[in-house]
Parts: structure tokens; sequence; C-alpha cells
DNA sequence: GCTATATGTACCTTGATCGTTACGTAACAA
DNA sequence: TTGTTACGTAACGATCAAGGTACATATAGC
């Protein structure tokens, strides 16, 4: 939890979770996506590895890495003790579509 | 965005978070409840503060924190986008309980 | 074996961050 | 006005993070 939501503190890293959700990609094509150059990509690829939410397989010279979203569950999980909150605000503001709202979350 | 994900990357600041969804709490509170010293609590709080995260109102020495929520919709919001990835994986693990976790998302 | 390709690691530098102590300030209280 | 309480800010040292260059490793193709 730690590590995940220190990962997604930097913006590169989750410029790479965004292309990593297409499907999996190799660690020269998330790089030619970023401003910065190879080894810091690999460096933040170790960041997310640890994190747990990328996968690398190994194919001939290539490192194929596709994205691991489970624990993004835990962030969401750990957000959840806040929604209450924030929705009972915009609630607030938006009193002509409660009926709407008020039917979304009496399901979660 | 940016500021929320990193206010959010530190543990001292998601306990103070944590305190203040209770209810509006004073910042010499906030430090009793951290292990570090009271000038450390300021400048979290101001790292709360400039992420949009806190509101702060004075009474008379006194300075009354009160979360702000509506940053953390913004979290949530970004996190919707890899929700679906992540809820069908674990529906792929519990392919019992199928039925009430797509009603859940049906609705979001 | 030799070269090219793809990637990670080591090392260095710079800038941000975390915590501390010391100090400044504003509001009450005597 | 003097002291006390409740904060914040400044300045400092230590640690950490992000970037770059140079180098090591591993696979494929010849």
């Amino acid at each position: 939890m730690e590590a995940v939501l220190q990962a997604l503190s930097d913006e590169s890293r989750r410029t790479m979770l965004e292309a990593l959700s297409a499907g999996p990609v190799t660690a020269g094509e998330l790089a030619a996506l970023l401003p910065i150059a190879r080894p810091g990509v690999s460096r933040h690829l170790r960041v997310l590895r640890e994190a747990g939410l990328v996968d690398v397989r190994q194919d001939a010279q290539r490192r194929i890495y596709s994205l691991r979203p489970e624990p993004l569950a835990e962030v969401d999980a750990w957000l959840s003790r806040y929604r209450a909150l924030w929705e009972q605000r915009l609630d607030a503001l938006n009193t002509e579509v409660t009926r709407g709202k008020r039917e979304r979350r009496s399901t979660r």
C-alpha cells in the first residue's frame, strides 16, 4: 500500500501504467513514450515491479511488461473510507440530481 | 492531482487524514497522534492545504483543520480507468459471486 | 566467436523531502 | 504588561528520489 501510493505519486510512472492498461508493452516501447532516457525508465519499472503493479515476461532480448491492477484495488479500498464524505458534499451541491445519486450509492 | 497523490504518498499525512475524517481537529491534536514533532506536523499540514485536502479555520490561538474530500474524488476518477481491469481479474478468481459484482459495477 | 539489439545496474549529481531545534507571532489570561 | 498557549516559519543536516552517462549482461544472427 505504501509502496503503491509511492509508485503512483510520479507522473512518468502513471503514464507508463496508462500505456500498459491497453496491453503488454516492452520496456523500449515504454521508454519511447517518455521524455526520459531508457535507464530512467528501467528504474521506474523496478519501482512498479516492487509495488506489484506490473509483471515481466522475457521474450528473447525483450522484457514484456504487463499491468497487474490488483494493488490498485487496495488504493480503491483505502479511498472508499472517504467516498461517502465527498459524495455527501457533491450531493449538497447538486441537489437536483439527488435521486439518481442516491440510487447509485445504495448499491455500493 | 499530482499534488494530491504526492500528499497521499506519505504515511503521516494519511494518518492525519484519517483522524480528520471523524471531524475537525486542531493542529495540536494532530501532532499528538504522530511520532513527529509539531513543526513537522505543520509542514505536513501545509502540504495537505496546498493539495486542497484540508481547510483551516482560526479559533483564538487554535487552528482547526477539517477534511476537504473533493480532491480524493479526482483520485477516484483516475483510478476508475483501471477498475474494470482489476474487477475482471477478481471475477475470474471468484466466479461464484460474479452476479453480485456485476450488479455493482454496472452502476458506476 | 563477433556484432547488434534490448535491457538492466552502478555511479554521480542535483534537487526535494523529512525530521529536528530555535525563533517569531498572535491570542488569551493574570 | 508579562507570561502562557498554540501555532507557524527559518535554518540546518540527513536521507531519498530522479535524472544522466557509462558499463555490464544476455540473446539473436551471422
